[in-house]
DNA sequence: GTCTATAAACAGATAGAC
DNA sequence: GTCTATCTGTTTATAGAC
């Protein structure tokens, strides 16, 4: 209780967890309830800031925005990280270890989507952004969409004996993770129909375990058209 | 010019067509902007109607969205006609026969999402929904989803000689629905990373023959598995 | 039924005290 | 850096003329 006595020319060290804080709430809110349904009282309450520190930090509203968008890309690259980064000079040796390592991505995707808490939001986020495009897209394509995508296209043209960037790898990768994610943006429709309360770790088991046997059927299906 | 003189005790014509005008502008506005993203003179400027009447025809804006929801029913249930409702007594003769019949709803699925006009804001206006349900997805989801998830269900029953209500069928039909509608969900990255300006007929051909090749792949995989 | 004017609440941004 | 008070514009809903 003794805020206003800290040594001078220096900035609080309340400011970067102001920061912090309200970068969270702002993703928490932005993703739940949409850039617009969400008011920037709203963000300072959750941050247990008030509102004049999102002009002081973020210039605005907007700028909340683009500083939720870089802290999701942090975020991802941390999670997925050396997962991402194409080790140098070798591709996987076998087309099997290629398809094991895409089935772990299908794995890793489902689990990230359901037990992770913050993942909810943050693939709501992108979501939005998906649906009205703002400067944010552009930090999250280049930082989260192509490095995963341009990855997946590498094992898959492993696995199948494909060529990374042809036409057919790119699109097959994107039918690949659509089937997976569709279960977080048709979750209420899911829930509804499947007569889940929740997305707990039993159902996400239930998803991969037939995703992963359908990424093997359509590995099967395009060695076997191309040999 | 003279809209003021007309029969007494009789609702005037030009009445349907103000509400069938807010309705359409509403969807539209609604699907682009989502529904805070959207202001009630928009939707009247768009509609030529005056900000008054959204409130004598529906209540308010929520109403419009319900409005809007039934409107999306009613559509979709006009274009899916004959092939949601089950052919009285007899399934498909064959698992050949439903096999055609999920491709050629898959077809179908890919081309609604690009070609028609209209598609693209009623597909944008359900997600919404899905991310942020309200009473609106309560009719969406009773009248488009579960009946077209149930009939597939059923042909993908068929095909596979598995269950219809099986948890592996719904899950299945729910990836195969997933992979395709994924392309409307992830336009502006697909657009990018396929370095498309656009998700025309020729595109949509290279994504709904591939669709059908994975189609393909599971049924056959699903098959071999429960013989 | 249509349209205008207005009310009451709320938005984001900002200036200035501390 | 934090926080409050306030400015300016916009929102939905409504009352009432035509």
């Amino acid at each position: 209780m003794d805020k206003t006595q800290r040594t001078a020319q220096q900035a609080a060290p309340a400011a970067d967890a102001t920061r912090q804080a309200l970068v969270m709430a702002a993703l928490q809110l932005f993703g739940r309830q949409g850039f617009d349904g969400t008011s920037t009282r709203e963000i300072a309450a959750a941050a247990k800031a008030n509102i004049g520190s999102i002009a002081y930090h973020f210039g605005g509203k907007a700028g909340l925005r683009l500083a939720a968008a870089d802290y999701i890309v942090e975020t991802i690259q941390k999670i997925a990280g050396q997962a991402l980064v194409t080790p140098a000079g070798s591709s996987p040796a076998t087309s099997a270890q290629a398809e094991a390592q895409i089935e772990a991505a299908v794995e890793r995707m489902v689990s990230f989507m359901v037990a992770r808490p913050e993942a909810g939001e943050i693939v709501q986020f992108m979501l939005r952004e998906l649906s009205t495009p703002t400067e944010a897209l552009d930090r999250i394509y280049g930082g989260v969409f192509e490095p995963v995508h341009k990855r997946l296209c590498q094992l898959w043209a492993s696995a199948t004996g494909g060529t990374p960037e042809s036409e057919v790898t790119r699109l097959s990768v994107f039918m690949c993770i659509g089937q997976v994610i569709y279960f977080r943006i048709a979750r209420p429709a899911v829930l509804r129909r499947m007569g889940w309360a929740d997305i707990g770790a039993a159902e996400a088991a239930k998803i991969a375990g037939l995703a992963k046997e359908n990424v093997a059927a359509m590995i099967a299906a395009r060695k076997a058209g191309k040999p």
